[in-house]
DNA sequence: ACATGCGGCCAC
DNA sequence: AAACGTGGCCGCATGT
């Protein structure tokens, strides 16, 4: 095996995508070939080669053009062209992708060698020079090959189009990273921090007052300390069940008040202070990492930092700010779980009020309640309409109905009651729909996305598996119509000049591009994401907000 | 020095 | 008794 080079390892390549199968493109670090850049080997079942990218003109443009290509972890080898040839590949097969569809959310053993062995495979070092390197990429060929059939025999083959579609959009994603205001943040960190130990000073102060000794000038109690705060309280006559920030606020003035704002400015200051800074990279951005199937429902996790649960605060949001001349264009779907429920559901009167345009909330208030209900009229129907509609998401019962809108037991249970005679389809889709799961074995998405139930015979456990049942095919197919919204949007943006996506919250796509192509990329993501939605949703429309700004808000 | 579990809390 | 789904991450406590 040689290293090929030039139009040599270009034509190789041809040859090698001109075969049947699916093309296997993987990566190896190569010092020789300038320090970071990696060797790139391309196998089918028949034939193997290794070629250097860097001296390898045209091989863009043709792996542009060809789709999919395989790999066993897609995003990192996409990643790695990125880096080193500035484009990838529009489409991946990825090895491990399919074995996670595959296995629905039951733990499975994900490293090449693991996947390998499952399909009678034995994979070569990749590290073992160039020959074996084609042999380990020739072998991973095998083991996609093998997963094709699996993947159709369990009515996969359209999550699995999803995934090979994401895969690009997600490595562009991380490659490009999220603007951030460093300083910014450091100010609004510094006045936090500064308000933290003003109030815990006075909290201080309250303990000690209320006969809390402290020791030589040691504080009298660890307000970081659960169990230590926990104790103290129950000293001073206030015991509490937990330590949450909820049920301290219940508690009598001025220790109530100081210790929830204490515990709120203690989060804040921990999870986004300082330690968030860490994430800085050398380009004063914020290069995430996105695991694709990073719930057992099809969405997407994050971390490094975690670009999905920022706060939500404004003064916490304008850090994530497009640098000058740029601007930010944000595209949300809007009550889309309600819609998909509406479209599973098959439910008359929540299609109608969707086709009409209506805010759902309002409309579900006014059935149920029986008095006319909007944003501004009895909107504290609207508030407990919206509730239960979020509750049944979940699958929520009664008790837990209850807690959410502060009512008790029976009038929760009314007010359930009332909600499945007003819509009749969506108590009867929810039963049907959790039945025929623990039947099956299996909740699943529109798309036929998977996740295996593993029900024990006890009330608790069944009850667990129901409300997953319940809640994975809505959750789920939320995120399939998003990841088919990356893929569409990435392929528009591959004809717009500095416009890139930086950003991914479940059902929200965040794209940067230059202020003068703000209106053009407004209208890429209003279209593009309406599409994604509509190819799964056929009776219900979905709806988009855009909104472009300097900075990220809703 | 690292790993793990827990209580708590941010997001959708 | 629990009672509302999916994550990541913080500090603390405990274990190796």
């Amino acid at each position: 095996m040689e290293l090929l080079r030039g139009d040599g390892g270009l034509a190789a390549a041809r040859a090698i995508f001109a075969e049947p199968g699916i093309p296997v493109l993987e990566v190896v670090p190569h010092a020789r070939a300038g320090g970071a850049l990696a060797a790139v080997a391309l196998a089918s079942a028949a034939s193997a080669i290794v070629l250097d990218p860097a001296a390898t003109p045209g091989l863009a443009a043709l792996l542009a053009s060809t789709s999919p290509l395989g790999a066993h972890d897609a995003k990192t080898v996409e990643r790695v062209l990125l880096r080193t040839l500035g484009s990838g590949a529009p489409r991946w097969a990825c090895l491990r992708l399919t074995e996670m569809l595959l296995a629905g959310g039951r733990p499975v053993e994900l490293g090449p060698a693991d996947i390998a062995a499952r399909y009678g495979v034995e994979l070569a070092d990749p590290s073992a020079g160039l020959d074996a390197f084609a042999q380990h990429a020739r072998g991973l060929a095998q083991v996609l090959a093998a997963q094709v059939p699996l993947l159709k025999r369990d009515g996969l083959t359209w999550p699995s189009r999803i995934e090979a579609g994401a895969v690009a959009p997600l490595a562009a994603m991380e490659h490009h990273g999220m603007a951030f205001d460093a300083e910014r943040w450091k100010a609004l960190d510094i006045a936090t921090e500064r308000e933290r130990v003003d109030v815990r000073r006075q909290l201080l102060g309250v303990f000690s007052a209320r006969g809390e000794r402290d020791l030589l000038g040691a504080a009298p109690v660890d307000l970081d300390n659960d169990h230590a705060l926990k104790q103290a309280l129950a000293r001073l006559g206030h015991p509490v069940a937990d330590a949450r920030r909820a049920t301290l606020a219940a508690l009598p003035p001025p220790l109530g008040p100081m210790l929830a704002r204490y515990r709120e400015l203690q989060k804040l200051a921990n999870a986004y202070g300082e330690s968030f800074l860490t994430h800085v990279s050398a380009d004063g951005r914020l290069h995430a990492t996105f695991e694709q199937i990073g719930a057992s429902t099809g969405r997407l996790s994050c971390r490094e930092p975690n670009l999905q649960s920022i706060v939500k605060d404004a003064p916490y949001r304008e850090c994530f700010r497009a640098p000058p001349g740029r601007t930010l264009v944000i595209g949300d779907y809007a009550t889309c779980e309600l819609r998909i429920l509406a479209e599973m559901s098959g439910d008359p009167v929540f299609a109608e009020a969707f086709a009409r345009g209506e805010d759902l909330h309002s409309t579900v208030a006014s059935r149920v309640f029986g008095k006319p209900v909007s944003k501004t009229q009895n909107p504290e129907l609207r508030e407990r309409a919206k509730a239960v509609n979020f509750g049944l998401v979940y699958g929520m019962g009664a008790g837990g109905l209850a807690r959410a809108v502060d009512v008790d037991l029976r009038q929760a249970e009314d007010l359930l009651r009332r909600y499945f005679e007003t819509f009749p389809r969506i108590g009867a889709f929810l039963a049907r729909t959790a039945h025929e799961a623990l039947e099956r074995g299996f909740a699943r998405t529109l798309t036929g996305r998977r996740l295996y139930l593993d029900a024990g015979p006890d009330r608790s456990s069944r009850g667990a598996a129901e409300r997953v049942a319940k809640n994975m095919p809505i959750q789920g197919t939320s995120a399939d119509i998003t990841k088919i919204a990356l893929s569409r949007i990435h392929g528009r943006l591959a004809a717009e000049p500095g416009a890139f996506m930086v950003n991914t919250v479940h059902d929200e796509i965040v794209v940067e591009c230059d202020e003068a192509r703000a209106a053009s990329i407004h209208e890429t993501l209003a279209t593009e994401m309406q599409a994604a939605g509509a190819e799964v949703l056929r009776s219900v429309p979905v709806a988009v907000d855009v909104a472009t700004s300097r900075f990220w808000r809703k």
